[in-house]
DNA sequence: ATAGACCTGTGC
DNA sequence: GCACAGGTCTAT
């Protein structure tokens, strides 16, 4: 599921509910879910401490807690971070719910069992849950048409891999990658190196914009993706590309094409990409 | 760079 | 039965 708009949308929801709210006590109906420390230490760590506010880091999730602590949460494809009050029915595979004061609880749902949990000191977590590596969050000043273009020379891995490298750039994932570059009217397959000055500040320009077309529709959900109060996303009502393969190009009419770039599904225009 | 691993489910 | 799914890590 979640890639920047969604982790965003996510973390957006909850900053609106989540602080003020202490931590009762844990259920780790699957223990695996947490990735730092043991299961046990975390569920000892984690009562009574309070949530005080949000963050993001790529796909990352941020909560913030007292005693200078920080829950970092990776969704990765099917996790669901729920708000929800305590009478509510949990979710199949429910796998961790932090009961909090007020009536009200944090339940966590994954069907694929990828998603984690990381608890630990506000200056250690982003090491332990490595998050130490991710590029420069594509909606900062830090990303400019100047940095992709140092980073993308000289590159001979396809323009698609390029941009999922987290290490390139925090939080773009398959949906947004492949939308970025049919803006972009880039190929996917295209070595990043061959981009010229012009193909590359289209590419910027495009990520830039259509990250922030999600976060304004709140996320694209196709199956298992829900903000932090159960709503799903819109934007798979705008995508252009993503999942539309064997339908007409919203430019050009062409039918779109899909292909394995780098092991991931890529959709594409065959037309207005080259 | 590609494949496999981690998991469970859906759709053809 | 097989392919495929929003992610990331490891091994070859």
């Amino acid at each position: 599921m979640p890639e920047l708009p969604e982790v965003e949308t996510v973390r957006r929801s909850l900053d609106k509910v989540l602080p003020g709210h202490r931590v009762l006590g844990t259920d780790l109906i699957w223990p695996g879910v947490v990735g730092y420390p043991t299961p046990a230490e975390f569920v000892q760590n984690v009562k009574g401490l309070e949530f005080v506010g949000t963050g993001r880091r790529g796909k990352y999730l941020r909560l913030e807690m007292s005693a200078g602590k920080t829950l970092v949460v990776h969704l990765r494809m099917t996790g669901q971070l729920r708000y929800q009050p305590e009478s509510t029915q949990e979710a199949p595979h429910t796998h961790a719910v932090l009961h909090l004061d007020g009536g009200y609880k944090l339940s966590y749902a994954d069907q694929r069992k990828f998603g984690r949990f990381y608890l630990a000191e506000h200056d250690a977590v982003a090491r332990i849950a490595g998050m130490d590596k991710l590029g420069p969050e594509p909606l900062s000043e830090d990303f400019t048409v100047g940095y992709l273009l140092g980073l993308a020379n000289g590159r001979k891995a396809p323009a698609k891999s390029f941009l999922l490298d987290q290490r390139h750039i925090a939080g773009v994932g398959n949906i947004y990658a492949d939308e970025a570059l049919f803006r972009a009217g880039i190929v996917p397959w295209r070595a990043a190196g061959s981009l010229n000055d012009e193909d590359i500040r289209r590419l910027h320009d495009a990520l830039v914009a259509v990250l922030k077309n999600g976060v304004d529709y709140r996320g694209t959900t196709f199956s298992h993706y829900v903000d932090g109060l159960g709503e799903t996303g819109a934007f798979q009502e705008h995508l252009a590309v993503y999942g539309r393969e064997g339908k007409p190009c919203p430019k050009c009419g062409t039918l779109l094409e899909r292909k394995r770039i780098g092991g991931r599904s890529s959709h594409y225009c065959p037309k207005c990409q080259v």
